[in-house]
DNA sequence: ATCTTTCCCACCTAGGTGTGAACC
DNA sequence: ATGGTTCACACCTAGGTGGGAAAG
């Protein structure tokens, strides 16, 4: 169970919730090797997945959830050598944008249930995407996803979309998700990881189906 | 462009907002025939799809967007002889559940821009069913989509979840797509014209593949 | 008997992989 | 020349169809 690293001002309640990975040992084993993600035009799919364990919510108290990914810091990365060095300064232009989870505002049972996953999230290298489910983010610059846990006040008659407090904020980044974007992998090491265990990927594994021919 | 059937007590701007089918002439083609959709345990997609076209909303405005069945009336169906006949009280036990649209709040000018699609919304029989993206029918019983549209007061610092007035609710249920839920198709004019038009059900087609062996 | 539901199936759509060459 | 990006591609996962037999 790993400890949030930023927790803003917040209420007696919100500050006993606790997340951690649903797949932990996975991005342990891309993390060692510094994770790269892929990303695309048409936006891409992150692998290993965010999926979210959560607990210490009140069980009858309405969240909401968001993902978001925040710059880690001021520099553009190359991969030389072997390994990522810095590169200068970071480009411009980056601004944070926050996707709501999908299934809205839900219970705090409902969330600790099951793993909260952000699949239908997709990273893209597009200023122009305007789709509100993919996140546009600088190649070659490392980010980390933040979760971030709002909770609503208690529901009144009608729609349950109640104003919701700046204290009831609980900002989650967890550095074993950092990474750095990237248009195409620079770290064999890296490549070879996704291939073992993506499932789509499984055609560019050996022993199971032959390279493909072209 | 129909006339929404049902509008709340509401303000001005709301009154404006007109809404239509994307795929009319396809839901015509059901619609003549008394249109059936398919309920299953795990949850089925619907045919032809929930896609709206919006126009009359504020530009900068945010909205929300749900979807939920309503029972139109009180009657439970059969069909006998060719034909689609009452049978019975309807059964007990329908809760309306609403299902929010998974982009979340956004402006008048995203929602009027393409259409606005609930394919992720299935309707299930199974009444255990929990998942938010899945609504409980009863089977041969009559339903009838209700879009609703919550107008979000202006956004403040943060998040921007405010608070909905009731007077601020619009809902829109359109005659032509009524559906009775079944279980198993009952008229084979409707079996036919699912597998015309649905992509998915090609395989089904005359001319293009076989029927399947066994 | 009759009506409704469930399950597995062949067949299909939709779209997620890294590759390697081309492009800039 | 170098470094980063784009594209079509073969290969795969995931899952949406109604049919038909069986079950309830």
């Amino acid at each position: 169970m790993e400890t949030p690293e930023e927790i803003k001002p917040n209420t007696s309640q919100a500050t006993k919730i606790r997340v951690r990975l649903a797949t932990e040992d996975l991005w342990q084993k891309f993390s060692a090797q510094n994770t790269e993600m892929v990303v695309t035009k048409n936006g891409r799919k992150m692998f290993p997945k965010l999926e979210y364990l959560i607990d210490g919510m009140e069980e009858e108290t309405f969240y909401l959830l968001t993902i978001k990914m925040a710059l880690v810091d001021n520099f553009r990365y190359k991969f030389q050598s072997g390994e990522w060095i810095r590169s200068g300064r970071a480009d411009t232009g980056f601004e944070e944008k926050e996707v709501l989870h999908s299934d809205g505002p839900m219970v705090g049972a409902y969330w600790m249930r099951a793993p909260i996953n952000f699949e239908n999230v997709k990273i893209t290298n597009n200023p122009a995407d305007r789709n509100p489910k993919h996140l546009y983010l600088l190649s070659m610059h490392k980010f980390v996803p933040v979760l971030t846990i709002y909770k609503m006040p208690p529901k009144e008659d009608g729609i349950k979309f109640g104003q919701v407090d700046q204290r009831d904020q609980l900002a989650i980044r967890l550095p074993i998700t950092e990474f750095i974007a990237v248009t195409a992998y620079q770290n064999q090491t890296i490549t070879n990881l996704k291939i073992k265990h993506n499932p789509f990927a499984k055609g560019f594994r050996d022993g199971t189906a032959g390279p493909p021919k072209r």
